[in-house]
DNA sequence: TGCCAGGCCCTCTTTAGGGCCTT
């Protein structure tokens, strides 16, 4: 099909907190994968799906320009000063113009993948876009993994009782692997913590990527 | 201190309420 995604852009945000918080992002880390290297994985001798050796990665620290929530500083090991220390530039311009060209290079058309990215990642993304009064291709159509997985286990049945964590990302690794992931809340640690996770039922999101995604056009921003 | 978002899903439901998931 002409329309069929070509490249995946799997993505992660940290941030100074959750949405009612208003907050600004600290770290941000896009991994991309073309659609062949997810078809057909290569396998280790416990069947366990590898990752694709050919990956494009994109990983910044950016400065938010507002006090990290403590919280958000403990788990993601960021902190206002460490970025300040580091001369962290603030998210402008020329990281717009990074993303864009880092999504240009990849094989058309691209869908960015997050998990709880129609509620989180990706709101917050197009805020700070709109922002710098800039955007990125509305051509592009996004993936949330969370509503995926929880469809995925609807249509298989799935009577699991599902407690708190079950569809969270490391939840989702624990239950397709048997361990914890690692590196949790680290955005390149999250992101290739998210494609095991998306390879594990890889062929079935596949099937129906057009019926889970939306257009990057159709996503509000967190805030204003 | 707890609340503050929001669409979806679950249940002690459907004339509703609360928890999830993201930092």
């Amino acid at each position: 099909m002409a329309n069929s995604v070509k490249t995946f852009v799997f993505m992660d945000l940290e941030a100074t907190g959750i949405n009612y918080q208003h907050p600004k992002i600290t770290e941000i880390c896009m991994v991309a994968c073309h659609v062949s290297s997810l078809e057909n994985p290569d396998f280790d001798e416990s069947g366990k799906p590898k990752l694709p050796r050919v990956l494009d990665k994109l990983c910044l620290c950016v400065d938010p320009t507002k006090p990290l929530n403590e919280e958000a500083a403990h788990i993601t090991g960021l902190n206002n000063k460490m970025l300040e220390d580091n001369e962290k530039q603030e998210f402008n311009s020329h990281l717009i113009s990074l993303i864009n060209e880092f999504l240009n290079r990849q094989a058309q058309p691209v869908c960015l993948v997050a998990h709880n990215g129609f509620f989180y990642d990706f709101p917050l993304l197009k805020t700070e876009l709109e922002q710098q009064q800039d955007d990125i291709s509305s051509l592009l159509t996004c993936l949330d993994t969370l509503p995926v997985f929880k469809q995925l286990d609807k249509e298989n049945d799935d009577d699991h009782k599902k407690g708190k964590g079950y569809y969270s990302l490391s939840g989702l690794y624990r239950r397709a692997y048997g361990k914890d992931p690692i590196d949790s809340h680290y955005a390149e640690g999250d992101v290739l913590t998210l494609i095991m996770v998306f390879l594990s039922k890889a062929n079935e999101i596949l099937d129906h990527v057009s019926t889970y995604s939306k257009k990057w056009g159709d996503i509000h921003p967190m805030y204003s």
